[in-house]
RNA sequence: GGAGGCAUAGCUCAGCUGGUUCAGAGCAUCUGCCUUACAAGCAGAGGGUCCUUGGUUCGAAUCCAUGUGCCUCCA
């Protein structure tokens, strides 16, 4: 972070686990118990059998696998030797079968709903029920329910009634409950194997089908996640946005808003289908549940020690002598995570302390978009729990950085190139530029070294650009003629004039944070507007010297520009600010006052520079040197857009004299600029064909062109409907395209 | 299966309340230049039925619907 030039307040770092942020999650939790937001129940878990934990929904990452289905015939009880079929991907799990569930209105069952069937191997009888759950034109149309070990089955299994039978250990493994010895104490898919070649040699097998289906897998071990009934701690999550409406509505009202906005729906669905907060995890580390449990395991109160715990237990049971033990589980991190906002300004202990009353709510979060259930959400949530009000105004989703095949950088993969290496190539400035240029808000970047390769070049450019500057002699005003003095002042005029343009343009970008979008702004301001244009307009030929108020302004103008890209290149923008100006100690750029807008009226340039570069266009259409100076001529409708400038027209496009015409000099060549013609001798033999070939294009589009803007000013509804001022720009259009079409017209000689 | 998002130049994306935007940027490509700040550069050029098909409208890349394809999240 600090080679990256992030500028936090390194004095103020904390942690979660810190003995201060671990008491107010403590107390957090002790809080939402009291309300009644927090309950201990039996539930189906994400089992993850490797980290012997209990994942959230959102840690579990679910994986496209190629696996089979296996059909697995059930006999009848009545020993008629009839059978069901049904289907599965994880046979093993016959084992913990309670019953068979057909849909009520499937023709093909209706017989046998009520009957008994035999589980394979084991014999013990089980009920076919009847649901609407049931999708008959999956499988068989007959589902196995084994609430222990499904999610949906565990559903059924609550509705109807039926017994739990778990055979599964937490690591994975088949208990006694799965009575079989030939699998008991072996691996969920070692017994797979096993029970499906057994299955088959006992002809219960129908058939095996290749099939793609969705495993749930750990974030954090890859392991297949087991779902599993246990004791779990939980956020009653309904009852807490039934109490907390403002966690959808401040982001819904842009209370709180979100960059990109269209996050925001993802945000409403998510919280419109909000499911119970399974808070424990089976982990060493992490805050510990200030639970308390006595000798047999039986829960007896929720409190901060041991002390108020047997306090709290001996006020129930009539003070005899007890013993207390604490819940071996500790809290998810996000459960500390989501407080971040209040307990980094120690806001738990100390409600009313000048920090949090400064600080918060904070202005803006910037996160990554995968993590807006995790964190986001849960931050907005704690906020208004706890201090009645939104913990940030706004939130800016950040990209997420893939590599070209567009898959995340993981370690795993080997695809991500090391931060430090990088900097070490391209520089800490030139990894930032590259990155921040081409990750608008929400979307994913795709990293490629091609995009800090144009950060660098950029830090080379304004490198070099400084190095010009500084390079130059400087003489006083008095030195220099008066049309050198108005030229650089005329030059510095239209800067001027583009320097607030931008500023104005890179404000608005900032307040819609489309920071790739300033950046770029600052990024153009810089290479095309002050070192293409600016710095060869006031450029001093070789070995002359500057004016001083020209080389001032300059300087000045550098000054301003390195101020603006300052957030986005600190190193080398602090380093020429230090270097182009006299500073005092403990000055800095990153405390210099930031560029204000100042309403200078810019020279209308536009007309100047498509004469240079159509000069320029020509020269090098023909093949022509640079060096060879020409003669070029105007005929202009308003002359006095050209007259004042002819020396930028000069320096920029080395032409040796202009004058203005009212006519066409004879041998000279056309170039459209705008309305306005101007004429260039070429001292060479001209295509004349091909010449006129370009123009009657030009006459063509031009022609296609006024059509389709006559088609719409002809149209009676578009004159009566459109705004009257775009209309007249219609106008204004097709009159300039007649103006040169007979330009060229007549250059062609018609 | 459900929900959300996206589809514009070779690539990555802008295009906000439909009309100066007969479509813009950066990168890449091509051409010519070692022009005394910069070849990590300079000067130019080419390149797009704005995914399909309908609809609304005087007018659609933009709004609506359908289809197709891709991504993400949730079952």
């Amino acid at each position: 972070m600090k080679k990256l030039g992030a500028s936090c307040d390194w004095d103020r770092t904390r942690f979660t686990m810190e003995p201060k942020l671990s008491e107010a999650v403590i107390d957090v939790f002790i809080d939402l118990y009291n309300k009644g937001l927090i309950y201990r129940g039996l539930r189906m878990v994400n089992w993850d059998p490797q980290g012997k934990t209990a994942l959230s929904d959102e840690e579990v990452i679910h994986k496209e696998v190629q696996s089979k289905l296996y059909y697995i015939n059930y006999f009848m009880a009545d020993g008629s030797g009839d059978f069901v079929s049904i289907a599965t991907t994880r046979p093993e799990t016959i084992l913990a079968d309670v019953a068979i569930c057909v849909n009520p209105s499937d023709e093909r069952f209706k017989a046998i709903v009520g009957k008994k069937v035999l589980v394979p191997f084991l014999n013990r009888e089980i009920p076919v029920i009847a649901d609407d759950y049931v999708a008959m034109d999956f499988g068989t149309g007959c589902l196995k329910v084994t609430p222990a070990h499904d999610v949906n089955d565990y559903a059924l299994g609550q509705k109807y009634n039926l017994p739990v039978i778990d055979i599964l250990t937490e690591e994975g493994f088949l208990n006694a409950e799965a009575q079989d010895a030939r699998y008991i104490g072996k691996d969920r898919f070692a017994v797979r194997k096993q029970i499906a070649i057994d299955l088959e040699e006992a002809g219960h097998i129908l058939k095996i089908e290749e099939y793609k289906n969705q495993v749930g897998t750990s974030e954090r071990t890859g392991a297949v996640i087991e779902p599993r009934l246990s004791l779990q701690w939980w956020v009653d999550m309904k009852k807490f946005m039934a109490k907390n409406p403002q966690v959808l509505d401040a982001v819904m009202n842009d209370e709180i808003q979100f960059h990109p906005a269209k996050m925001k729906n993802t945000y409403r669905h998510w919280l419109e289908n909000i499911k119970d907060w399974c808070i424990s995890r089976q982990l060493w580390w992490g805050q510990r549940i200030p639970a308390w449990y006595d000798e047999k395991g039986q829960f007896v109160a929720v409190a901060k020690t041991l002390e108020e715990a047997i306090q709290i237990a001996q006020a129930a049971n009539g003070q005899k002598p007890i013993t207390l033990h604490q819940d071996e589980d500790v809290l998810d991190t996000w459960f500390s995570s989501w407080l971040w906002p209040i307990s980094v300004f120690d806001g738990f202990e100390n409600p009313e302390n000048e920090d949090i009353k400064h600080f918060y709510p904070t202005n803006d979060l910037v996160t990554a978009p995968e993590i807006m259930f995790f964190w986001v959400a849960r931050m907005i949530m704690a906020g208004y729990e706890w201090r009645g009000e939104k913990p940030f105004s706004n939130v800016y989703y950040t990209g997420i950085v893939r590599d070209k095949q567009r898959r995340k950088m993981s370690k795993s993969l080997g695809n991500s190139p090391d931060p430090l290496d990088l900097i070490a190539q391209f520089g800490a400035d030139g990894v930032r530029m590259g990155m921040l240029l081409c990750s608008p808000a929400g979307n994913d970047i795709l990293y490629d070294d091609s995009q800090v390769e144009q950060g660098r070049n950029f830090a080379n450019k304004i490198w070099n650009a400084f190095r010009l500057v500084k390079g130059w002699e400087v003489k006083p005003d008095s030195e220099f003629s008066a049309e050198i003095l108005a030229a650089n002042q005329l030059s510095a005029d239209w800067f001027a004039g583009r320097l607030y343009a931008a500023l104005l343009d890179i404000e608005e970008k900032y307040k819609g944070y489309r920071l790739s979008e300033a950046l770029m702004s600052i990024y153009k301001l810089i290479w095309d507007d002050y070192c293409a244009w600016y710095l060869e307009m006031v450029k001093p030929a070789f070995g002359d010297p500057m004016n001083e108020t020209a080389f001032q302004t300059t300087i000045h103008f550098f000054e301003e520009l390195m101020k603006l890209l300052h957030p986005f290149m600190p190193f080398i923008t602090e380093e020429i600010w230090q270097n182009i100006g006299s500073r005092k100690d403990g000055e800095s750029i990153c405390i210099a006052s930031y560029p204000l807008p100042s309403g200078a009226a810019a020279p209308d340039l536009s007309r100047v520079f498509e004469t240079i570069q159509q000069i320029r266009n020509i020269r090098n259409a023909k093949g022509m040197s640079p060096k060879e100076a020409l003669a070029i001529s105007i005929k202009a409708k308003d002359e006095s857009l050209y007259a004042p400038y002819f020396f930028l027209i000069q320096k920029l496009a080395n032409v040796s004299n202009i004058n203005f015409v009212n006519a066409q000099p004879e041998g000279s060549t056309l170039l459209p600029v705008d309305t306005d013609e101007v004429f260039v001798v070429l001292n060479l033999v001209i295509d004349a064909a091909a010449e006129k070939e370009k123009m009657e294009k030009e006459i063509s589009y031009l022609e296609g062109f006024m059509k389709s803007v006559d088609a719409k000013l002809s149209n009676e509804k578009f004159v009566a409907n459109a705004k009257p001022e775009l209309v007249e720009k219609e106008r204004q259009k097709r009159a300039d395209a007649e103006t040169k079409i007979a330009v060229l017209k007549k250059s062609l000689g018609l």
